[in-house]
DNA sequence: CAATTGTTTTTTATAATTTAATACTATGAT
DNA sequence: ATCATAGTATTAAATTATAAAAAACAATTG
């Protein structure tokens, strides 16, 4: 077989909703109609009437369609069950990496990723070539591709461009009329932040939520297509690292939530220079974390 | 066919090339080393031998190889031409867009594509995959590319994600030491930029190919993978727009030899502050040339 | 003649296939 | 015996081939 039938049978199945809704001996619409229905080409369409037809469904001569019976269960099609949810590839990749600590320069078999993931071969290699823009991946030079992975010189790249990044979102944050979303919501994030400050000897776990959601505000400030995008891939890695590293967590996180306040603070006082200063403190110290997590796990 | 055999082609030439360095009688090397020399796996190098037997160039029995003649022309096989240099296909397809001026949202075919440049198929997949992480392509509802193309959004976008990337390479560039190679290009530079602006009323088109250097010499100073990939991406859509816009580009390139001397100048005094400043304007001035370019092109 | 259907062409997604790489096993020279 | 090397088997990657779907085109009918 070449390529998949699911789209027709998927197609199939939604028409035979739409009948569903006319009654017995009325007519049915256009083809092009129906491809609208079922948001496919006409080609499906009239490949789903000649089944309906042969089934003794619908009566079908020229533009004359007229719906024959009710349809039932059985005339419905299976579908082979998804099972490849392959749009958060990239979440489950990432995971996969850190959970079971890939080293770096590790070889990547697309046979191999494909079977674990369940996902075709050409889309995990349309997958590896959209993370080699990230410097994540490369390709061999004997062919297949490799993890170029979360060594130090990784971390410590990934870390100065987040700043670069971040650092810009604060100041853009600074500048934001009154009426911004981000103020509603940084108010409700201090209020967060002191709540978990008052209880952090028993929650101190529940910080890194806090964390992304307050990364996650700030840069929202940014309406930016290729922030976006690497926002994604950062968030993922600090926050699978800060998952791990179980060193001083309640300490770390409680420092990190003056942190976040001190940001907090400065950004509405309008002080976008104190504020700049606080992000590049915070920052600075994330840094450490990940870097320090990354030498716990080598020693590991 | 089902893959190329390119592969054992060139092993099998490079191994002829060997064969010509040793004295008729000698032996031959193990597989392992002739392996290394024809960077092939060793299924090639046996392949290669196997043909070397049948041809009478060599004995070989277990691990005796020995050379029987001297290889002539006709031993060689034919490499079929290359053609398709598919690794500078991304500057290609760029190039392909901006000249043709492919408009926003059009519909980019696979077959279509691999036959303009001449690259298979699923290359070209791989490669659009990759460029949908710059946010330049999108995958289609019913399958296929979509070219989101070099809209104003994306054109505003790109400059200020430029802007925020740069300002930090010049932050970085001030705080190099002394003996960074960038001072030496820097001081390079501004005697052709002072040299360009003495014989600029009829030289003012080589001010493209300066001012690329200039950027590049700037941001050589961040080593960071990420900010270098985006940096290829940049330059080049900077600079094929820059290369259209004609209008008062005399005018235009004076100014920026000025405003790049004005960086250069701050840099030297290691005055950060006014380096940035100095650069944010520049900047500027080119997210408008951008934009204005794109605005002309538009009325077309 | 506009809307619709019938037919053909093109394109896309995916499997099949050949080449190449790698892993594993066996053998012979020191 | 041990190490380097060769022989063999397994697995993966690159590329072709092809069914399914989309799109373009031509014909028809109300």
């Amino acid at each position: 077989m070449a390529r998949s039938d699911i789209r027709y049978r998927n197609a199939y199945n939604r028409l035979l909703d739409y009948c569903e809704t006319l009654s017995v001996g009325a007519a049915i619409p256009a083809e092009t109609m129906l491809s609208e229905i079922a948001d496919v080409s006409r080609t499906v369409v009239r490949r789903c009437l000649s089944r309906m037809e042969e089934r003794g469904l619908i009566s079908w001569k020229g533009r004359e369609k007229c719906l024959l019976r009710e349809p039932d269960d059985a005339d419905r099609l299976e579908i082979a069950e998804p099972g490849a949810p392959s749009d958060d590839l990239e979440q489950r990749f990432l995971d996969w990496i850190l959970r079971f600590d890939v080293p770096a320069d590790t070889p990547l078999s697309v046979a191999d990723l494909s079977r674990t993931f369940g996902v075709p071969q050409h889309e995990i290699k349309e997958f590896l070539a959209g993370l080699s823009r990230f410097g994540l991946v490369a390709r061999r030079q004997k062919g297949g591709w490799m993890l170029r992975g979360f060594t130090m010189d990784f971390a410590v790249e990934l870390s100065d461009f987040r700043s670069v990044l971040e650092i810009n979102a604060v100041n853009q944050a600074a500048e934001a009329p009154v009426g911004h979303p981000v103020w509603a919501r940084l108010s409700e994030l201090r209020r967060l932040h002191i709540a978990l400050r008052q209880s952090i000897e028993t929650d101190y776990h529940e910080f890194s939520k806090l964390d992304e959601a307050f990364h996650a505000a700030i840069n929202s400030v940014v309406k930016n297509r290729f922030v976006e995008e690497f926002q994604k891939v950062i968030s993922l890695i600090f926050h699978y690292h800060y998952m791990w590293d179980k060193t001083d967590e309640k300490t770390r996180n409680a420092a990190a939530i003056d942190e976040h306040l001190a940001i907090i603070d400065a950004l509405e006082r309008r002080d976008a220079a104190a504020a700049c200063d606080a992000a590049s403190r915070h920052l600075r110290t994330s840094k450490t974390t990940l870097l320090s997590s990354l030498r716990h796990h080598e020693l590991a």
